[in-house]
DNA sequence: CTGTTAGCGCTTTCAG
DNA sequence: CTGAAAGCGCTAACAG
């Protein structure tokens, strides 16, 4: 029941200049370094503003301004795996600059995203991120938009808008060619959710790196879900075919976690029997396990700063339309060597 | 090289006004349901608003009202466990009514926390939440802040400050209740790193629950990290020591994910011989394994929730210093029954 | 060097 | 019922 103590109301610029003797706008030029000052009054000016803790409102300033450097990050499951790296990619290209970040979820639903865009615009935000949940593309917000739009890991479907993608393809070659590099020639996949892009892309970079060292892959890729459980079953469908296999590709670290798990209980030693490689390097999954997975990074984090990269230099100049890959890396850990 | 689009410029009221042939304050009014305006005119106004998209500029609202409708979430790991779901419990709280949040990661850095209170005070913010990475009392921001402030999952080590926090007391009881009403005796604890309020409060609640069911713990509790790695050790020792144990209590779903990696390679039956009991309930690492985990949800999302309630009721009124815990939940998987 | 004036976009009295 | 005027906090001309 105590009461809080009055909250201090925030001081303004006319504070400070009545406090100090001069005009507001005299004491605006002290404060933001402008030439026109004497040394002696630009000196009197901060010490008072410091003395009563004077903050300049932003809202006014960016009022005049025309820019209020804001921006929206608009996600759709901020539960995933996804929009957390990504979005922390882009508060650190941001952070490091005076941008600040409305993060708005709108859980796939379109009709609160429609309501997000609309509350983000009116706050007059300088530039939009969109953050998918999948890496197919999405319907685009709309051409007619007063800010520059990034779309991120999944793009937009238009494509005059720009777009900050993961190159699964390309993680599904690098993915391949590094357990080839480990001497690897009876290789197996294990899918996804066939509804994704991102497994599908990942199939197709994988039969390029095997055509490309003559080799054909063992058995045909299944599809399933992106879970640990599907890696136990994908594994055991896998080994009961009764191929030869010396190694297996995992379209997610889960499913790897479930294909190591099945392997271990039927006592193939991994890697010496069969290496397994996996994707997305989510690292309690990844760096847990023994051995622990060779994984690829689809660099999330890079996204993230990528977009928040373009949506700034948007805000002065133009943007580019069209879909930028970022290029997957290879971690190497002893699940494959 | 293609140029972007012109982009369109915000209309204002303005434009609303004249293209509808009144006062700007007719206009306003109009839009905004205030009375003592004729319903044709109110409908005139509307429909022009609508047909040039007119988004009321929030900036200038807000300096009128002296109420921006954001609040500022200051985080310290946004890669972590705990932040993501007390920030979607937050923006869901939030996300109802018409607030907008800004969202910063101060990286544990409170150099740049500073600098982000300071930018998100000048940006006129209502309100602000801080999420601790640990569940041990973090330093206050200060009383002399002009907005009100709530702490979330590490709380303020000033007790005039609001914070709201997870009872790892509780859980711990609920852990060993649990184990215990499915007939357990033989309970062992791995704990987590010991540096951590979190691991020495769980161990608080396990020895509470056990003396209150007259019972022992088997062995002391041994403090590791919270690394499936630690798992596998920590039960190693347990099983090593030689003592009949019929549950081990972990502080982690990943230490319980390294404990049931190493008794299942020692073909240790869970839960037949061995139940094993987790906490964080980490749906990917609880829900994956076989058996899967019972584990204690700490209602992360809970509490960001609770966390935004409690800075919006504070808008209006004052608010209760003091700590708010929110209680634990047990959830039941096949490691335990 | 310093101060006066105008105005960003909006809402709210208070006259008409 | 409608509109003119004032002002939120700040900055950018332009005078002095």
């Amino acid at each position: 029941m105590t009461a809080n103590p009055p909250r201090a109301k925030a001081t303004t610029l006319r504070d400070v200049a009545r406090l100090a003797g001069v005009s507001m706008a005299t004491a605006s030029k002290a404060l933001n370094g402008r030439e026109g000052v004497s040394a002696a009054t630009r000196e009197r000016v901060r010490e008072v503003a410091e003395r009563i803790s004077f903050t300049p409102n932003s809202l006014a300033q960016a009022m005049l301004a025309g820019q209020t450097g804001t921006v929206g990050l608009l996600t759709n499951d901020l539960e995933g795996r996804f929009s957390i790296p990504i979005l922390m990619g882009a508060e650190d290209a941001f952070g490091a600059g005076q941008m600040s970040v409305f993060l708005c979820d709108a859980r796939g639903d379109s009709i609160r995203e429609q309501y997000h865009v609309k509350a983000l615009l009116a706050r007059r935000v300088d530039g939009l991120i969109v953050v998918g949940s999948q890496t197919d593309p999405r319907q685009t917000l709309g051409r007619e938009l007063p800010v520059p739009v990034v779309y991120a890991y999944a793009p937009s479907e238009d494509p005059r808008d720009t777009s900050v993608v993961a190159d699964n393809i390309a993680a599904g070659e690098m993915a391949a060619e590094h357990v080839i590099a480990n001497g690897r020639t009876r290789i197996a996949h294990i899918g996804g959710d066939i509804n994704y892009a991102a497994a599908r892309d990942r199939q197709v970079g994988i039969s390029r790196a095997l055509a490309a060292a003559e080799l054909t892959q063992v058995g045909t890729t299944r599809y399933g879900t992106w879970t640990e459980s599907w890696g136990r079953a994908g594994a055991r469908a896998i080994v009961e075919a009764g191929n030869d296999v010396d190694a297996i590709i995992c379209d997610s670290d889960q499913i790897a976690r479930g294909t190591l798990d099945y392997l271990q209980a039927k006592r193939v030693r991994v890697p010496e029997d069969i290496a397994v490689m996996s994707f997305d390097n989510w690292i309690p999954f990844a760096a847990g396990s023994r051995p622990r997975l060779s994984s690829v990074d689809m660099q999330f984090h890079e996204m993230g700063r990528l977009a928040a990269q373009l949506v700034v230099s948007a805000l002065s100049g133009t943007m580019e339309p069209g879909v930028v890959s970022v290029t997957p890396r290879v971690v190497v850990r002893e699940s494959t060597t």
